[in-house]
DNA sequence: GAACCAGGAGAACGCTCGTTCTCCGTACGT
DNA sequence: ACGTACGGAGAACGAGCGTTCTCCTGGTTC
């Protein structure tokens, strides 16, 4: 057997091919919103060879969730490893949301949105919905720690509100520059909590009109 | 006509019914996932009387959405409005969240988990959504401005981001009190945003470890 | 009491969609 | 070159669901 050949496509560039665009169709027009005979047509695959990538759409929606679950962390991960000062890699979140935000095809996390659309009806997507949003979690702590907070633990879990905060409006245009002022927000608070706090490191970033 | 005969309901009663009904199953189980014959068994109506009363699903929705956010709204302005001194109305705003994390059957945001499950589809109920957020930020941000902010737009911006966000972390379980949390950020915002402001009210409420 | 009408119960219809099956062409092995 | 086995295209099947229709019961009116 050949690894590639024309025409018939490989099996794992099958295997891609249905992922990217179960990806795009799911995560733009939402799970439930989209057949298996759309994501064939995008995926430009024959049903058979779909079923055989992925023996359910319960599968295929878990497997689109775990590669959204993993690029995203990857790229949060890479704009926060790109800094050192710890106070500038909790804003590079911030940045990184920014960023996220201005993407063409934006429309919130899947995992907010899978979770109000599936939650309650599939188990596993709750589940995964909830496992992302702890990584997250545990990456904010991780940041809340290293940059010296008083209580690592409460300005996570402030960080993670605004970060989610931000994502949701975001998606719904509520309100104006959520990245930002949502990033301004997280410094304010991250002042507050290192200003008095053991690990002060005299590093006072003042916003525009603090 | 009477006005109520037993046995067979009144139209106003059918329609309350039907709505109540509505309501609940699609709040917990979402929109999608809530046929038609289960809103008739929880009502107890017949079908025909059910299209009697909303002419299609569709129409139920959006009366659905219509009563959530009026219901919603007035439980807000209850809870802010028993409060007078403006610093405590912001803090009021996360009281009130506290309480509804608590109900037994919460379930997140409404439109936020509509917004997610339809918005890409249905362009009424991504616009019910868009509007009961508007209603939120508005009024976040004449509390910001009540409150003496030196920039209440981007106060209002932040509260909402915390809102939203408490809302969603409170539905995921993925911040433990999240309401409280996202209050005392708030209240660290607002000390922030008051202390070199023109609008200094002098009472100034620290954090635990401020 | 009889005609009539409103409302209830649920069958029926048509459509969508997840999943499987059938048919056919084509590339590969001998 | 010929049989074979695999893959593609799409029909087919069955379930779920929004919506409508039918039938029947029971009450109201003359």
């Amino acid at each position: 057997m050949d690894a590639t050949r024309r025409g018939r496509i490989d099996g794992d560039e099958a295997r891609r091919r249905v992922l990217d665009a179960a990806e795009r169709l799911f995560y733009t027009r939402g799970i439930q919103a989209v057949g298996m005979d759309q994501i064939r047509d995008a995926a430009g695959v024959s049903l058979k060879r779909l079923y055989q990538c992925y023996p359910s759409k319960d599968a295929l929606v878990e497997a689109y969730l775990e590669h959204r679950d993993r690029r995203w962390n990857d790229a949060l991960a890479d704009h926060v490893g790109r800094v050192a000062e710890p106070r500038e890699r909790v804003a590079a979140v911030f940045a990184f949301l920014a960023e996220w935000f201005g993407t063409a095809d934006f429309r919130g996390c899947s995992f907010i949105n899978a979770f109000g659309e599936l939650g309650p009806v599939s188990p596993p997507v709750a589940a995964a919905a909830r496992a992302h949003k702890r990584v997250l979690r545990e990456r904010l702590g991780t940041l809340a720690a290293e940059a010296g907070a008083a209580d690592p633990d409460t300005l996570a879990d402030q960080l993670l509100l605004l970060v989610e905060g931000a994502i949701v409006a975001a998606a719904m245009g509520t309100a104006t520059g959520p990245a930002e002022r949502a990033g301004s927000a997280a410094r304010a608070l991250l002042d507050a909590a290192t200003a008095s706090g053991p690990g002060h490191t005299l590093t006072s970033h003042r916003r525009r009109r603090g």
